[in-house]
DNA sequence: ATCGGTTCTGTAACTTGTTCTAGATTAGCG
DNA sequence: CGCTAATCTAGAACAAGTTACAGAACCGAT
């Protein structure tokens, strides 16, 4: 009996639905893994104590994320959507394209900058996932792209160029992230760096004037 | 007891000569992790097999390596190094510094191929690791600058844009290594997204004023 | 309200990275 | 050579991610 509730199934098998009270555990789960996260990074991010900080049993927290990793690119995905939301209530101010993408990116990074460790545990888990997080992962790459691609304002659909410079502009943004949060590379210089792969943008086949 | 030799500074520099015994302990460790790297990746990295293999004890792999990533890392320079010697042996042809690096990289992704398993070890190591590790993933990228710039053929030295430029074409190298061993990008992809960075390096010319 | 299957809980066990300890071995030096 | 400090070995112990399992609680359908 399969009713049409709004129900597509483009990739994942099936999130079977949740009851209320799983939907709470959820929140509370990832909450939690927010909250530790923010105090010590990823290491303080330890799963027994996400459990009871979410009064959830362990075996529930392996139920509903599979891992360490799962849970802290999920958490990455909830706080990618709130950023991407907030970032569209301003868009940026610049008329380049480039210069828009690098505005938008330095508001995130600046974002992340009041939530160091949160940011650790997030990157750390995303750029350590292995192939059985694939699909989560994308996810929280197609967010990124959704992001940079709003940021670039393209009435039209991009040109395949195009796609080609914003996935170059990711790489850098996560790898920059990394460098800093490692402590190898200073504020100023991931603005270098996310200022200087945003060139890569004026140099794509442009929209054509009209 | 307090000799003017510098004895167990906790700081980087002085590495104390090794004997002759422990070099070949090193070498031992390194190739066991490489060996293990390559056959299973990350995962199959296990230090109690690494210190059995290359007949050591545990205490000492440690005295040796402080972390698994500390030997992940440092397997990655001594990789690092042969591929670099090797590569300048047969410098890239085309005319283009831009090419030049792409071809460089590309040579070095083909590597990479033939030994997906060992490049998994090496990259989540390199990407995961925290600020404990940050002098040596700090040679490690060096290295990677160092091959970069041979590429390039510069007589004279960089300006600081062609610096960014070579920072943000690592960056893209890095992340995109990590796409592609966790299976989200296919090789065509990777090379793509390595050709496209690569179209920094015309726009920093240092003898083109605009 | 009751039944049957699923989910959740509490807890123990297992895995692998890491640390610790006591004793054997080695290196450097007089 | 013989001494002393450093290093190495073997093994236990600890920490945190992960798995396993028995019983309680919950959900949906009858």
């Amino acid at each position: 009996m399969g009713h049409m509730t709004s129900e597509h199934r483009p990739a994942l098998p099936a999130t079977p639905p949740l009851t209320e009270r799983q939907e709470a555990r959820r929140r509370r789960i990832l909450h939690a893994s927010a909250q530790l996260a923010g105090r010590g990074g990823f290491d303080a991010v330890q799963m027994r104590e996400v459990a009871e900080l979410s009064n959830v049993a362990l075996g529930t927290l392996y139920r509903y994320f599979p891992s360490k990793i799962h849970l802290l690119v999920a958490t990455m995905q909830d706080q990618l959507q709130h950023m991407h939301t907030t970032l569209r209530k301003r868009p940026p101010t610049e008329s380049d394209p480039g210069a828009r993408v690098a505005q938008t990116l330095m508001r995130a990074f600046r974002a992340m900058q009041r939530e160091p460790h949160l940011a650790d545990a997030m990157v750390r888990a995303l750029t350590f996932a292995d192939r059985s997080v694939s699909p989560e992962v994308d996810t929280v790459s197609r967010l990124t792209t959704a992001i940079i691609l709003d940021a670039m304002g393209l009435d039209s659909a991009a040109t395949p160029e195009q796609l080609s410079a914003v996935r170059v502009i990711e790489h850098t943004w996560h790898s920059a992230l990394i460098t800093w949060l490692s402590g190898r590379a200073s504020i100023a210089q991931v603005k270098i760096d996310i200022e200087t792969v945003c060139r890569l943008i004026e140099l794509t086949g442009p929209q054509r004037p009209e």
